[in-house]
DNA sequence: ATCCTACGATGGACTTTGTCCAAGTCAAGT
DNA sequence: ACTTGACTTGGACAAAGTCCATCGTAGGAT
């Protein structure tokens, strides 16, 4: 199960219910909850936990590089506990499921010099947009 | 100067004073403003216009397809009026200077059907990150 | 040139998402 | 078990944006 727990534990972290609850909610995959959802689902498990620890913990995971934060929409920030392996997001327009998808190639390569205006360009983050398939059928 | 002006005029747009100062904001290249920068620009021009007003016209001009919207941070959304050709942004990690890029290639492409889970893929939005000529330098 | 009227502008209240802080609590080492 | 520094809490605060009732005006009609 929850091998993000473990790799906490493993590098010192100091653990309180309220960690554990909130790594326990940001397991799975194609997991992106907002951190009022996590909240939620944290208060379901340990109803005293505050809104501010779980903003806490998401931005420690953050710094810790365990979980990725995810901006598909200009609504709430998204907590995406896939962070061991780079890949990219497919929104559907519609109802907003998100899934982790890993595109060929590397998008870093298709931005010529010529383009860079003298940046050293590091990273890249690609928002595929579409209709689910469940969007669709309906 | 402004074709921005000419197209909208071209398209009935009822023309005020407030959408004038809006729409002459928005001109040229590269241009990136939040929606308090496009206020704070539009006040200097037109003392009297509201806050209300500037947003109720950039979501028009939005919405028209004549300016489109950015969200290259979690924090206000910026407008870009270069709606003609599509294009992609680079954005300095320090400093937030944004530059219209074009990538070669189709990212689209990139994308194979066994990652697209059933979706209608049809848009995708790509952000490059680094640092700029200005903030590498210091 | 003036009048009408629907469309646009206004500002203030409200919402959402998130940050900050002082005070209380607790995990973990000794 | 004690101690201490790290963690948690709730509430105040802030930034970005939306909503709405009311007032004003652009532009067609006369």
């Amino acid at each position: 199960m929850s091998d993000l727990l473990e790799r906490l534990r493993g590098r010192g972290w100091r653990m309180t219910a309220q960690r554990r609850v909130v790594a326990e909610v940001l397991d799975g995959d194609h997991v992106h909850l907002t951190a009022d959802e996590v909240h939620a689902r944290a208060v379901a498990k340990l109803p005293e936990i505050s809104r501010a620890t779980v903003y806490n913990t998401l931005g420690e995971l953050v710094s810790l590089g365990e979980v990725l934060e995810v901006a598909t929409d200009r609504r709430a920030k998204r907590y995406d506990p896939n962070a061991h392996r780079p890949h990219q997001h497919l929104v559907c327009a519609r109802c907003g499921a998100i899934r982790d998808v890993h595109p060929a190639g590397n998008p870093l390569a298709d931005l010529p010099d010529s383009e860079r205006f003298g940046f050293v360009v590091s990273a890249v983050e690609v928002t595929y947009r579409g209709v689910c398939p469940n969007c669709a059928g309906a």
